[in-house]
DNA sequence: GAAAAATTGATAATCATTCTCAATTGCGAG
DNA sequence: CTCGCAATTGAGAATGATTATCAATTTTTC
């Protein structure tokens, strides 16, 4: 099923309305590949004249985590970051500390371990994250002269593709 | 060296001052074993009658932070937490999201592919975290039942010794 | 001990996110 | 279709942990 059908399953199974917020939204997400804020996303709606309050974002934003469909990263500091996880598999990032940008990885053999761990101390393993914070080859290469686009907004919005490594 | 040495040393090499305040807060740290809040350091002070502002309290953990002597623990949400890395060495965290629980691990297999996982991808390694959330054993135990000390503040102060696993 | 430099603490500011609540909308029943 | 009611929306206020301000105070230096 399409992730407008998933949605929509998700909506009805709790006596939600499917609205065109909603609607928008989840458009809008869908045509987003990579990471994004939900500041990001308003700016798509008001550039494009369909304004969105901030608090209905959020709130749906908070749905189509609970749903599955979208990712919530928590950073330490500032916005927290989602992304689209429709027809994705989990996956963890690396942070550059310089330029903003987010790169993917997937690790099967850590997770095998992280399971054994939890396993070991009896601990029910809901949810994880695992951050790794630095410098990109970019940001490494190019000494103190990369430009923080961190700080100032230019984020990152790209994705390796379906399977990251 | 004692770790007022070494706070010490860090101070006189960034031009800074040795003050009262420091020195009480790094004790106040030092006689604690486990994890803490930054209002958990402010609540023990205030039951001395030595009253320190939250202002310095917060700008002298970041020092301590800085220094390498306290770690901090970010958290999704609510407060930070902190943690004396005096004489220990780096582990991750398993939280329980019922009682708010810290359990911690150490797992060199993890922390080498992790490294091995930035070299393939050129990325300089500056810092990790590691975060597991589920239940911990003894609130997997008493299903719904737990007394949900998280919320309301009754949190974790403990650990497992100097060699956790 | 005086001057210079750093620190403190009361208070205001930040800022992403959540809350409130009146006005609006979606939708199932009739 | 049209009601009726529950769910949703949006404007604006509130939250809450942390940081910024800045005048008064403490430390160190000379
Ligand atoms: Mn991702
Ligand atoms: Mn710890
Ligand atoms: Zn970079
Ligand atoms: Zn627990």
């Amino acid at each position: 099923m399409d992730a407008a059908g998933r949605f929509a399953r998700y909506l009805a199974s709790h006596r939600l309305k499917m609205t065109r917020s909603r609607r928008a939204i989840l458009e809008e997400i869908l045509s987003i590949r990579g990471h994004f804020t939900a500041d990001d996303l308003l700016d798509h709606f008001r550039r494009r004249g369909r304004e969105v309050a901030p608090a209905t974002l959020y709130r749906t934003l908070a749905r189509l985590v609970e749903a599955g469909l979208v990712h919530r990263i928590d950073m330490a500091k500032g916005q927290a970051r989602y992304e689209p996880m429709f027809g994705r598999h989990h996956h963890d990032h690396m942070i550059c500390l310089r330029c903003g940008k987010i790169i993917e990885f997937e690790n099967r053999e850590i997770e095998r371990i992280q399971a054994a761990v939890c396993r070991r101390k009896k601990f029910r393993l809901l949810e994880h994250t695992h951050q790794l914070r630095g410098h990109c080859a970019g940001c490494s290469r190019t000494g103190a002269a990369a430009r923080s686009a961190f700080a100032s907004g230019g984020i990152d919005v790209r994705s390796p593709g379906r399977n990251p490594s």
